[in-house]
DNA sequence: CATGAATGAGAATTCATTCAT
DNA sequence: TATGAATGAATTCTCATTCAT
């Protein structure tokens, strides 16, 4: 297998399985932006198969039905940015300056759940939470539940040096969390995508967050 | 309720008049119920006239497209529910004890603000927040904006008498919300109904909250 | 009530039902005609809106969907054809000269059962027995199971008096029914409508056939 | 099947003629199987060549087209089964015992014409008859009109030895036929399959018809 | 004023058939 | 030669909205 030159029909199948790829790609990508954009109900199956320039047929070859693709398109997303997110979260420093060190983690967390790509997902979930209950359950496992889970450790950790004082890791880091993104996430959910917060504000946000978050957990308790 | 009948001509305008009051009511609430289950797009106006047992185009003599019937509705029922919650909310107590009484309004403020109907309302105005952004804001105010600005004025009044410590009544305003709602809101708004936290959980989270809250910002600092 | 003038509101009501009506008595007529001659696959609602000069909205206001049509226009044919042919099979005549009486029932019967729409009718519930098994049952009970249970009684008072001689009615009955028809039936149904046998051809199957069953069944014996 | 391997280039011949008569057998197995379940239009070419296993092109590589592949399916199904059909009835017994060599003959062709997979044809022609009238003209020469004028000529032969008395040989084969096969065939073709007949009953149907034959053609008149 | 019918477009999905590789 | 992609129209069914009665 390889040393030799491959059989001309591998060759064959290589170039239709490239193809076939590219095209599933470019399904898929066009499928995201039109959901994301509109919404299960609002995205038709033509619009999706005319920005991915391929026929409709095409489409119904790779993806059984428009449930299917929604449902690959929603999870696709849900991984490619949680983790994304969820590494810059991880990797909280530890520079003895706890505050700091918190800020900055906050401001990153922020900054990462509040990228327009993620709010969109974040709507078209909560739309289809009736429809696509599993989707939803999903969207909470991968995404914010996992980056709760590894504040919950880290803090953990903290804890265990006497930097910081909790009962329940898993309780502290939810309030951390929601503290930080609250008032921007809301604002933005149910507000159109037009008046994200300024950056400016955004540091405001988690300083703040930070703030009472220490006041509560912190060493000075 | 008129003491005699009233006169022919008169009782004819009457009945008119209060029939088609009647009929407008009918459709509001069918429209209610199966806006707030199905969503915008998910909903057709057969389904409203069929529910609302009148005919399609007494539909369209009361509100002229889907578009004004669906921001009536949503406007309605902002009014409705947020009145309700907004009186209780505003009622603190203050029986001297300050962690009793903002224990008792975070339990009231859960109860209003997690009840099933607002739930939906809510997941509706996100879904729509591209199509309406006007809902979007109109819900924000006359609902959460409303009851963290009279929560702010009651922080104020709290601080004025040295039983809180605050710089920005409004940011502690949210931050009070925010502790207390955001983790049952979120998991609800995401996964579907049917997994609603069930009252004691509820009362857990509104406890917890406020103990954040008075240790960031009660008398004890 | 009758006496005086209808109300405005009776008249109009009654306006609309008789176009109601009216147009549903034209969406079945298009239907019969259109599925009685391609079958259910090879037929489409546009089709039968077509032929019916109405919107395919009117269709679906009538009818739920093409199956519920479907039954609806084979059952109602069933009907319709089956008692004209009931009702001339069951006035067996009795003159005293048995054979002639068979004879006369005989072409009666074949001239009924073989008509062009009871043979469309037959070949559509065929093609669709593994689709609709109870259409087929249906067409079985009102259709030639009715007949041939009229037979059978009528088979029976004759056997009281001595004129024939069977020991099953209803097994008599049947033979005598296939004895008559299966011949041109067949090949009616396998080969397309183009080659119907004339009526002489059908008179000498049914003057055979009765000749066949009185040797068996007759007084004679 | 060859003794020793071939040479390579007419291996490859031989191989490639070998895969392709392969190919075209399991297409027409897969045709047989989804056309005689399915019926004409409910029949799509991707359900064949899935079932086959083999790609669409390949498909029209071997049929020119739907049409004509649904033809050679049918052509050859009524050839093979109709040969094996045949075989059972033309070796009519003489055992000098004409009642119980016929009762032998009626219940191998009872049971030969109610196969399943003859039912099946018989459905599927019956339903296409009108767009492929030269179907059913085949389906009855190579079908039932052969095995009827076989039986018409032992009848004759039979009729030559004083054993049945018989003006018209095709005629009584005709009645014979029918008597024996009329009534559970029609049950079976109206009524959905799953309800067939058991044998015992097949062999009653197969007696009583044997005895009305006799007792109007056989040697007692 | 209120009803049923009509409209005309558009939804998801499937089909038989044909290119291009 | 055989494959996946493409085509282009047809399928059933639904929609929001508007005429006529």
């Amino acid at each position: 297998m390889g040393m030799m030159s491959p059989a001309p029909t591998a060759a064959t199948d290589t170039g239709d399985e490239r193809r076939s790829a590219r095209k599933r790609r470019a399904i898929i990508q066009a499928a995201t932006t039109v959901f994301l954009r509109n919404g299960y109900l609002g995205t038709s199956m033509d619009e999706i198969a005319a920005l991915a320039a391929v026929s409709k047929q095409t489409v119904y070859k790779h993806f059984a039905d428009k449930q299917s693709l929604f449902a690959e398109i929603v999870i696709g997303t849900v991984n490619e940015i949680s983790d994304r997110v969820y590494e810059e979260v991880v990797s909280l420093q530890d520079s003895g300056d706890i505050e700091a060190d918190l800020r900055e983690l906050a401001r990153r967390q922020l900054a990462g759940g509040m990228q327009p790509r993620l709010l969109q997902l974040r709507r078209v979930v909560i739309s289809e939470a009736g429809r696509f209950p599993e989707l939803g359950r999903t969207f909470c496992e991968r995404g914010p539940g996992r980056t709760i889970a590894a504040l919950a450790a880290a803090f953990e950790r903290l804890a265990g040096r006497g930097v910081l004082h909790l009962g329940d890791p898993l309780l502290a880091a939810e309030h951390f969390n929601w503290l930080i993104m609250s008032i921007p996430l809301n604002r933005a959910m149910l507000c159109g995508d037009g008046e994200l917060p300024a950056p400016a504000d955004l540091d405001r946000y988690a300083d703040a967050g930070v703030r009472v978050f220490l006041t509560a957990y912190g060493p000075g308790r």
